[in-house]
DNA sequence: GCGACAG
DNA sequence: ATCTTGTCGC
């Protein structure tokens, strides 16, 4: 594990206003969406497991699924989850056969202190789209709360608009949602709207915790 | 100075 | 994220 110290923040810092630049916010992606993908980690002390899920739209029908495991490289440091967890995802992403056009990563993406979360470290390294969607926020603010059901509010970061605080059920808490690169604003939350199911987080990534945590439990096992 | 801080 | 069982409520 590898230690922390300001000079290694400080060239972090820096290459994550490097990816930012490279991030696009725009649809760059045949629609309408039909498959999407899910990505998540799972702890067990110093290793990591990925899991990928790849499904259907609308019936939430997974047509593929597959694990990674790996050594923890670095630890959490808030802002810098996507050095923690990036690498894993891009080589858990490289075991993936069925095509998808969105991923959907657990965390940021351009709602980030430096615009550059997890989600947009893992959309602009792998080239493909992808959408951060995360439980609470982490910079940035919204004027006011969503209310409704599937109403939605944006999420301000130094007067720019760079997702939305989207409330996906009744009583539920409401999650964040900003596009990793290669999607627009609206279409990050038009996608993460279609994939809500019954539950608060959308499909692709409870099912994505899911798997991950029976991977996880499933080595601790033997 | 104090608190907050994705997973 | 992780440590952890039962339990209150719709």
């Amino acid at each position: 594990m590898v230690e922390f110290d300001e000079e290694l923040i400080e060239r972090l810092r820096k290459v994550q206003k490097t990816i930012a630049l490279k991030a696009i916010i725009e649809d760059r992606f045949e629609k309408p969406i039909c498959k999407i993908a899910g990505v998540d980690v799972a702890y067990n002390g110093l290793n990591a497991y990925a899991a990928v899920v790849v499904l259907k739209l609308p019936d939430f029908r997974v047509i593929e699924k597959i694990t990674y495991r790996d050594k923890a490289a670095i630890p959490y440091i808030p802002s810098l989850l996507c050095f923690r967890e990036g690498p894993l995802i891009l080589r858990a992403l490289r075991n993936i056969r069925e095509e998808f056009q969105v991923l959907m990563v657990e965390g940021h993406g351009i709602a980030h202190p430096f615009k550059c979360g997890l989600a947009t470290y893992v959309g602009v390294l792998s080239g493909r789209p992808s959408i951060g969607v995360s439980r609470r926020l982490l910079a940035g603010c919204t004027c006011e709360v969503p209310k409704a059901p599937l109403e939605h509010k944006p999420i301000l970061l130094n007067g720019e608009v760079v997702g939305y605080c989207l409330r996906p059920r009744n009583r539920a808490k409401p999650i964040c949602v900003s596009p990793g690169s290669f999607i627009s604003l609206e279409t990050a939350l038009e996608v993460s709207i279609r994939s809500l199911g019954y539950y608060r987080m959308p499909e692709p990534l409870r099912l994505a915790h899911l798997a991950a945590n029976d991977t996880k439990r499933l080595h601790v096992f033997e």
